[in-house]
DNA sequence: TGCTGTTTTCACAAAATATACACAAATATA
DNA sequence: TATATTTGTGTATATTTTGTGAAAACAGCA
């Protein structure tokens, strides 16, 4: 059972793609490629990686805001590959999670070490400490447990699944189909309303906190939080 | 009962240590700063802390040497500051048993954040704890007995197993497949519910204590105490 | 070997949860 | 405004999951 994961280059220079994923994939790693931060942004949107290498001058979408955007929805860690030369000032201002750097021209056998270090932290992270808190709203994944304004609620499991799902995705589009692939699975064939009807019953258990809970109309559901 | 940690931070740049204390001592933590590794490692050898925060470039003694020096004769963990264009492979490819490390420039948030994770691993790896008490649940390790209210209880082997387990893992959900596979052993082929029997009797057992060991429906169980 | 305490399986009852559905409410469309 | 579409919600029913007692399998041991 080797969990296979999944690594997104994006740069413009499409030597640099080729000679990252080479190696890549020597090392076990499943890469694919997107050429600017648009297209990186959507690709994000659509699957999930376990890391993305972005380069930082890039058209349409720079580096910088292609990175924010995608900590936005998902939390996936970032190396950034930075000419040198290019400089960057906000020594502390820098809020936006960028999980490690590389200057150009770079080793691929460096680039190697610090995605295998970048990874396997973010793994260990995640199960030391994941929580999510959204003003009163905690989610204590560990302890499966959720709390309305520090006081635990009791939720059934289909319900904790869906809001789990919900605020790992957080600020994102979901529609009713996607919802049931994910969090039901893909055998799951009964009816589109019964995620409805599950989504009521979060909203009631979350209280005050429903107003994260956001009707997308003829579309599906959303959690809009920060 | 807080034990204050004490986190010595060592760079040479005095804005860097400056920033660091303010972010660490608003979360609580007692700090003490040194300007180069020498002077780290003499104040090392004084006191003790809980966590060393080293620069990697720094005069008189550089990082990796500091931290080599420290690990001789104290098990302290060591995060590393590297600045961005700094080769760091040897740090990973040589076992001088760094803890973490983080990229200048770095957000405070994310060190501290790391510094907490840190910190927690080494400490729950070091207390091999000998006794538990919830209320008037007492587990003795060493005596492998288990008293309720002062009186001593009889367990069965598994049972006692289970509970240990649960302890050591309160407040964590847990599935039946990782209950059989941590407590029973990841050759037992036996079925699922073999786990809920079990847990029955522990908690026929505890008595009144049983209180402690939640249900997780769809999931499994937990030890729910602080 | 036969005894004894332990572990595991199993079956069924009890409880909790998931789903479908009907109708109300809200929103969009003509 | 009337009508169609979509979503919210209460309720009844179906399904899943867990608790539990008892029997079977197993292990250690005199």
């Amino acid at each position: 059972m080797i969990a296979l994961h999944k690594i997104l280059i994006v740069d413009d220079e499409i030597n640099i793609r080729k000679v990252v994923r080479e190696y890549a994939e020597f090392e076990g790693y499943e890469v694919e490629e997107a050429e600017d931060g648009m297209q990186a942004v959507e690709m994000v949107r659509e699957r999930d990686y376990d890391l993305v290498i972005l380069d930082i001058m890039m058209p349409r979408l720079d580096g910088f805001s292609c990175c924010k955007e995608i900590k936005k929805y998902k939390d996936i860690p970032v190396i950034m590959l930075s000419a040198r030369g290019e400089e960057y000032d906000k020594l502390f201002g820098f809020e936006i999670g960028i999980d490690d750097y590389v200057v150009k021209p770079f080793s691929p056998k460096e680039l190697m070490a610090r995605v295998k270090v970048v990874i396997r932290r973010k793994s260990s992270e995640q199960k030391m400490e994941e929580k999510y808190e959204f003003e009163g709203l905690t989610i204590d994944v560990l302890g499966r447990v959720v709390y309305v304004n520090g006081e635990k609620i009791s939720m059934t499991p289909k319900e904790y699944d869906l809001l789990f799902y919900l605020v790992k995705n957080r600020n994102l589009a979901l529609s009713r189909d996607k919802l049931l692939e994910d969090v039901w699975g893909y055998d799951f064939f009964g009816d589109d309303r019964t995620v409805d009807t599950h989504i009521k019953m979060l909203r009631n258990s979350l209280g005050e906190y429903r107003k994260f809970i956001v009707t997308l109309r003829g579309m599906g559901y959303k959690f809009e939080a920060d």
